[in-house]
DNA sequence: AAGTGGTCTAGACCACTTT
DNA sequence: AAGTGGTCTAGACCACTTG
């Protein structure tokens, strides 16, 4: 629900941090001013606040109050889950998509073990090239289950799937697991991108649920390593 | 505090799924149910499930129920803060850590750079191998800030290094800040490394506030391309 | 209709920091 | 002593899924 309290006030807050209106390092209102400003509960403003400290904006201490943080925004958007489209557009560089295969497949022994799908069963396979600054740097490819996205074109792909899942589709994303590892380059690698001296590529397999935990998508995004990045901000738990 | 009951009641049922006693896909008692079950309050009981849901535990479906996800639990270890030796232990490897260098320096402008310290500022400087299964893998170079780490011994540093700062300095570390790229190995590398053919590392920065926000440790983790595996769990957020 | 989780409230007591 | 955040409660209403 975004008619919540709780989130109106963390993207208001959130904003104003990002805006540099409400600077680093400096206190935040006191959660009993906040209490007064918005007209909330007490509980309600810690809801926010909890949800600020999470996402790495503000940091609380006992007896002190609430103090903001001085994370450079442009290092955020890597993390978590976010789709090539959205990051390129925070990092305001210019990119491009090439679909380079758009087909509907019978799922084979691969996709059984990483899409929980059934011999036989149908799957959408995208595989896509993605320009930075005129040079290819990243190859998607991407499997969809087809009982949740009965239908894909070229043009959806060429701008954002993940758009069309959560806008049009209306399909919720609950959570992901994400790995990161090393391996040699493929023959599709080097067919598909402008590897030039480097014989590896950074390898990020991404396995997305859906809110009701069924599995719905994997990716793998096969990175030139001289321009992989990957930053995240960790709290213990 | 680690008296609080709902930080209690997560480890209980935290416990309960990494056993198995709670299996993956079976659905939790409802909140009403877990109330009575320990005795608490709703929003307690919501604390805890809100807890577990973060950390890929469970599920929450509206109007259905807390469900068991099923993370095989050896992925986990490897996301976000955790220390080497923790790690190994986890993943129950033989490991051995070799300190090569040990010493108090002066801040010079890297340090100046990405330790916030000011030049001059004494900086301990810690450079160690980790051994896993009889190659040499990793190589660590650590730098604290001396104003949070007055002392430092070779035992210490052969065992575990936030150990001592957790329990024994009674630091409590609030936040980090981890990037991962990939480069062209180092002379340094491959003096300390059993890098075989590579040519390339992987380069883990990690930068490690306090609770306090203070900045204490900038590390750099250097890891062989073949060895490297980083797993994580993402909400959206 | 009954049960589930999601949000919100008002009030209480505690531990910690500052004045 | 006053102010801060941390925990906990009992109760309310809502939206959603199931019988």
């Amino acid at each position: 629900m975004m008619n919540s309290k709780y989130l109106k006030i963390y993207n208001l807050i959130k904003t104003k941090i990002e805006n540099g209106e409400l600077k680093p390092n400096t206190k935040l209102s006191s959660e009993n001013e906040l209490v007064k400003e918005y007209n909330v509960s007490r509980e309600t403003i810690r809801k926010t606040l909890n949800l600020l400290v999470q996402n790495g904006y503000i940091q609380k201490m006992r007896g002190k109050g609430s103090f903001v943080l001085d994370i450079n925004k442009f290092d955020f958007p890597v993390s978590g889950l976010i789709s090539f489209k959205e990051l390129a557009e925070k990092m305001g560089t210019r990119s491009e998509t090439i679909v380079n295969e758009l087909e509907l497949m019978e799922a084979d022994d691969f996709l059984v073990k990483h899409l929980e799908v059934q011999e036989d069963d149908l799957v959408w396979k995208v595989i896509r090239t993605r320009k930075i600054g005129n040079e290819k740097i990243i190859l998607d490819k991407d499997f969809f289950n087809k009982i949740f996205v009965p239908s894909l074109t070229k043009e959806i792909c060429e701008d954002s799937i993940y758009e069309y899942i959560e806008n049009t589709l209306n399909l919720e994303i609950g959570f992901a697991k994400k790995e990161i590892t090393i391996e040699p380059s493929s023959e599709e690698d080097e067919e598909h991108l402008d590897l030039g001296k480097y014989d590896m590529v950074v390898v990020v397999k991404n396995y997305v649920y859906l809110s009701d935990t069924s599995l719905f998508q994997y990716t793998e995004s096969r990175h030139r390593p001289d321009k992989f990045r990957f930053v995240d901000f960790a709290r213990r738990r």
